[in-house]
DNA sequence: TTATATGCAAAACGTTTGCAGCCAG
DNA sequence: CTGGCTGCAAACGTTTTGCATATAA
């Protein structure tokens, strides 16, 4: 396996996080590291099909979950799939009602949290949903769709 | 088909909902209303088998998304599964790491909206998803799981 | 050298669909 | 009477699993 200055620098991230660099998993690393699609698995394998010809499903879903368990992603359930994000500072995201598209939303400094939880509850992660039209769908006639 | 008191009350709100008020759907609908365990289809389904051994998963399935689709229940992906919710006026959930309950948490006047979501995004719903330890959970020494 | 990761295939899981017959309106 | 609904079973899309083989360290 020969690798490239920026592959290196790919295979030292996934060897701190405890896992084995192999030339599948620096793809995907490098495949999603700055990725703001939030890719499903099914995405990433197809990029990642004419590099990797070979490489199996399970694969990508075996190393995406090494990674979320390494804090390097994390996955976000839309609907009914399973969708990943590099971004793993906590934060919101904003999903089109029309198109799909789903964008991060900075977690600004106010909690984000109701008066009205309290009750004993311990919160440790808040995530807001916000769930409309994008300004690129606003401008379409489309009021809502999929 | 007999139906009791309560039960024409449920058969007129289905036909209110331009549904026909079928035996399954009022049980279906009786078993939903006032649950605030926001059940998935399957746990809906057991808990009708007693009274329906009959009644098939494509019926609860049908069902909910008519009554989804009236408006009457709000459906929430949560993990990979579906959950219903018979509370359609928006609000937030607080879902407990450990046990995995879901519990409702009344929208505050506030729209929880951070200032930074802006550029052009119409937002028509928001929810907030608060992750945590229930206060029940919170007594026991577990500190997550499932 | 050896524990870890891979590819493959099959199974699991929740959900959706097609269809013949049934029954609420 | 008739269209919407039912039960059944099979299909679907996504994710997980088991196992023999390959390979990173």
């Amino acid at each position: 396996m020969t690798l490239n200055y920026d592959e290196l620098d790919l295979a030292r991230t996934l060897r701190a996080a405890g896992l084995r660099a192999t030339p599948q998993r620096v793809a995907i690393l490098r495949s999603i590291e700055h990725d703001k699609s939030h890719p499903t698995a099914q995405a990433l394998f197809e990029r990642l099909r004419a590099e990797f010809p070979a490489m199996s499903f399970a694969t990508v879903y075996n190393t995406l979950a090494a990674l979320t368990k390494a804090g390097r992603v994390q996955p976000m359930h839309l609907g009914t799939v399973t969708r990943f994000d590099p971004n793993v500072v906590p934060h919101h995201h904003a999903i089109c009602d029309v198109c799909g598209t789903v964008r991060d939303v900075p977690a600004a400094d106010e909690p984000l949290l109701p008066a009205s939880l309290a009750e004993g509850f311990e919160v440790r992660r808040v995530e807001g949903i916000f769930r409309g039209r994008c300004g690129r769908c606003r401008k379409t006639r489309r009021t809502s769709a999929r």
